[in-house]
DNA sequence: TGAAATGTTGGGGCG
DNA sequence: ACGCCCCAACATTTC
């Protein structure tokens, strides 16, 4: 009987499993298994909110790899040891994964791989994450795309012609044979991944964690959301996103499913419009493909700019921003849009995306923060933190990296708060302090009169701060100081 | 996947 | 009837 160990790290689904399926075709039995090394992911190991998630994503895919017959193996410390021990004991032969783009987990995975091969197993590893691999798309000159525009016509092109072509999810597995005598596991609880303070108390109604988790997601968001998506997409209050980035995140759902899924309801919706949501919400997915793109082939981008000019930006000294970043934060800014979000985060592990593109542009450009400062925030507090897309992200704010925001589009949270939040709702139901004030002054209460304040029950700088900055004047700060990098 | 300043146009009030 | 002015509405440019 020939066994196989199946290393599942962000690929925690049994559907559309390619490392999983290559282990099930060629050998008896399959043995699945996870393995906690956070020290072999630093400078960028898991945070706190990704490490709830990754709680009860295990949890979940333990249950059904139990339905399926088997037993998810959970060990700790050193990847390759871990492996190596678990081969010893079981007499496995082979090894697959599913691949990562993380710069020090690449290092990692390439120097196992190697090790086993010299050992003399079969050491394999798949795509599970993505619709193409980093190397598979180039430009005309031959080089990685730094511009979304082409990026996203070369692969929706390419993901076409393969889907005509045939190209599906795999089934999903429902019975795994493993060994009868199971190598020896450490608990869940033995990981340590919850918190220690119960900051995580709205997550649970926030969300579902797991494989069933994803696809009821998705089942929710096709249902209804996706056909007024390009409308309803960017405004904070309506639930007319998909919310899938943590589950994609953790790979309880692939791109490719989502495509899939997507094709499946045109075939059968024709009504006018619903396609081009669609494609819509599929160039957003692509985001993240070209977010993965970027970190493979630019792997300093986490920590460094793209554009190298940026290297010499002059950010405000820490000493004289902590107290605005602490501010920020905790929602706590004066600007109630900015705060809502902070909050949202907080509470919930995730922020609508319109709202991101806000309080990054106000860290960044009002208050000169390192948008270093925001992305190390973002990813200790998101459940959907993911290198890729947070590095691209903040970068794209910044100014500094693939396809930026030009350096002098510096959003108004006050506008884009009566543009998007029209009503309000959003900064009411995440600063309740501010619920009486009505939608024309909502955005900015320094604005209403002392007398509809007081009606509301709101006195600036008692029930609500001040704005920590002028807008007017930080805007042009900014724009001299990216002026500078110009030059 | 900006915002603000500046320029242009055209309707209406008014002498 | 006409010119003048104001100013909203829209367009363009600049940062």
């Amino acid at each position: 009987m020939s066994l196989a160990i199946v290393w599942l790290r962000r690929d925690l689904r049994l559907a559309d499993n390619p490392a999983l399926q290559a282990a099930l075709e060629a050998h008896e039995q399959v043995l699945p298994v996870f393995i906690h090394a956070p020290d072999e992911e630093r400078p960028w190991a898991s945070g706190g909110a990704t490490n709830w998630w990754l709680n009860h994503s295990l949890k979940a895919l333990a249950h059904s790899i139990a339905r399926a017959s088997a037993a998810l193996i959970i060990r700790k410390g050193d990847s390759l040891a871990e492996l190596r021990s678990l081969v010893k004991s079981t007499g496995a032969t082979a090894v697959y994964w599913n691949r990562l783009y993380e710069p020090a987990v690449i290092a990692r995975d390439k120097q196992i791989k190697q090790a086993l091969r010299e050992d003399g197993l079969i050491a394999e590893s798949r795509n599970a994450a993505l619709w193409f691999e980093p190397w598979e798309l180039q430009t005309g000159g031959k080089e990685p795309y730094r511009v979304f525009t082409p990026f996203w016509r070369n692969a929706e092109d390419r993901l076409r012609e393969q889907l005509a072509q045939g190209r599906a999810p795999l089934a999903a597995v429902h019975k795994l044979k493993s060994p009868m005598k199971l190598p020896e596991s450490q608990a869940l609880e033995d990981l340590q991944l919850l918190p220690k303070i119960g900051w995580d108390a709205h997550f649970y109604t926030a969300w579902t964690p797991g494989e069933s988790g994803a696809q009821a997601q998705l089942g929710r968001f096709l249902k209804a959301p996706v056909a007024s998506y390009l409308a309803q997409r960017d405004l904070p209050a309506v639930d007319a996103v998909s919310q899938l980035s943590p589950h994609l995140h953790f790979g309880e759902i692939s791109p490719l499913q989502i495509v899939a899924a997507i094709e499946h309801l045109l075939t059968e919706n024709h009504a006018a419009g619903v396609r081009k949501n669609a494609e819509g919400f599929l160039r957003q997915i692509a985001w993240r493909e070209f977010g993965h793109h970027l970190l493979f082939h630019f792997p300093q981008t986490p920590t460094a700019p793209l554009n190298a000019r940026f290297a010499e930006f002059e950010w405000r000294p820490k000493s004289a921003y902590a107290s605005d970043l602490r501010a920020w934060q905790r929602g706590e800014t004066g600007i109630p849009i900015v705060d809502a979000g902070m909050r949202q985060l907080w509470q919930t592990g995730w922020m609508h995306n319109r709202v991101r593109m806000l309080v990054a542009s106000v860290l960044t450009k009002n208050l000169l923060i390192p948008w270093i400062e925001g992305a190390a925030w973002f990813w200790d507090t998101l459940v959907d933190a993911d290198l890729a897309n947070n590095t691209l992200g903040w970068q794209w704010v910044a100014g500094c990296g693939a396809d930026a925001a030009p350096y002098f589009r510096i959003f108004n949270p006050v506008l884009q708060g009566f543009k998007f939040d029209s009503a309000g709702d959003y900064v009411r139901r995440w600063v309740p302090e501010l619920a009486h004030l009505p939608p024309s002054t909502i955005h900015a209460p320094w604005d209403a009169e002392p007398q509809a304040l007081e009606q509301a029950g709101v006195k600036l700088g008692r029930d609500y701060p001040q704005a920590i900055v002028d807008l007017r004047e930080t805007r042009a700060r900014a724009l001299e100081a990216y002026d500078r990098v110009k030059k």
